[in-house]
RNA sequence: CCGCCCUUAGCUCAGACUGGUAGAGCAGCCGACUGUAGAUCGGCUUGCCCCCCGUUCAAAUCGGGGAGGGCGGACCA
């Protein structure tokens, strides 16, 4: 696998692809980010953009890993203190996760975006955009449904913060699109570089496959569930014996079959009762895809081997939690 | 600063005029059927009716005060 591969593999859009390939011809200390609100605890959609980061530390990218403790704080979500501890904990997760500990740099927000520079080329950023314009950025993001100022500002910050943390490659989820695309628009107003940007999928629902999955509404895993827990939502998930199926559904074990298991593991083997035909061997998703879509491989079993791989993913977080918590 | 509107189940809301032990849809949960889930049947759960004070035998409902949210006006010298 190339670098331009590796960096793209899995991604849903990249902005621009030029960009990135220019990126990939030399790999080795470019720096990528992801920003995120301190959760903590991760879950299966922290882990997506995770898994990213480890495919660019692996083609040579530096890793910055925003702990964005005075985002959480604009966008309501507690005092700075309880932030901070959630924060502390969130990076732990990540580093039990598998992220490397020596190529990757946590670093809060606070260390540096309340800088008089920052804050003055910030109000630039606020003289450029229009509220609606922000407002709409935030439109995937906010929490509450009363608009505030502070969320205003928020867009502009992640913006902002490409420049000050000096990346070359913004990642987000896909629900990050429209901050990325203000970013792009209004930073070079204020005399930066409009970022590139790297956006992976968004999972469907767990129990419906309609949209995209939620930690806040709907079914998540996260690294506190338990074995059982995790083999019981799983089971749970909705599962037609199809790689597409009708209307604007979508598989959500197969998507995760494809974003976290079979990135993190060579081939994945599902047990089977010797009744139905016996264990089967996949090295690539494709192949595992091809055999549900054809009857081949029932969901049943698919379920069986996902909440399996899923829980080896993450068990040595979920160990990391407990240790944490007991302490 | 002033005025108007809203607040009832997890969500969207009915009920308020005319006081009498709180409802619907959706969601959720449980069963049946499927070697998973969904769909489809069958069943079930859910409430500080925003808060406080008052009137009354009795207040989600009437009166007063307050909080939160939304909208508008005024101000633009």
């Amino acid at each position: 696998m190339d670098a331009y591969e590796r960096i793209t593999r899995n991604a849903a859009e990249v902005v621009t692809e030029e960009e990135v390939e220019a990126l990939a011809e030399d790999p080795d200390g470019k720096r990528a980010y992801v920003g995120y609100e301190p959760s903590g605890v991760l879950h299966i959609g922290h882990l997506l953009t995770a898994n990213k980061l480890i495919d660019l530390q692996e083609a040579g990218f530096e890793v910055v890993v925003l702990l964005a403790d005075v985002h959480a704080y604009l966008n309501d979500k507690g005092t700075f203190e309880g932030i901070r501890e959630t924060a502390e904990r969130m990076k732990e997760q990540f580093l039990a996760y598998g992220l490397d500990e020596e190529a990757t740099e946590f670093r809060y927000g606070s260390e540096f975006e309340n800088d008089e520079d920052y804050v003055l080329d910030l109000h630039e950023l606020e003289r450029e955009t229009s509220i609606s314009r922000a407002e709409r950025a935030m439109s995937e993001i906010k929490s509450g449904d009363t608009v505030r100022v502070s969320q205003a500002v928020y867009p502009l910050m992640q913006a902002l913060d490409i420049e000050y943390l000096d990346v070359d490659l913004a990642i987000g989820g896909m629900e990050q699109r429209k901050v990325h695309m203000l970013a792009r628009d209004v930073l070079p107003k204020a005399g930066h570089d409009a970022p590139t940007c790297l956006h992976t999928p968004l999972i469907a629902d767990l129990t419906s496959g309609e949209g995209k999955m939620s930690s806040s509404s709907g079914v998540s895993i996260s690294m506190e569930d338990s074995t059982e827990e995790i083999a019981e939502k799983v089971n749970d998930a909705f599962c037609p014996p199809s790689a597409d199926p009708e209307g604007d559904l979508e598989n959500p074990v197969l998507q995760i079959f494809e974003y976290h298991v079979f990135p993190r593991f060579e081939d994945v083997v599902v047990e089977r009762p010797d009744e139905y035909g016996g264990d089967l061997r996949y090295g690539s998703y494709d192949a595992l895809e091809a055999d549900l879509d054809s009857g081949e491989l029932h969901p049943a079993d698919a379920k069986g081997a996902l909440a399996d791989y899923l829980d080896d993913l993450i068990a040595p977080g979920r160990e990391r939690l407990r240790e944490l918590r007991e302490a």
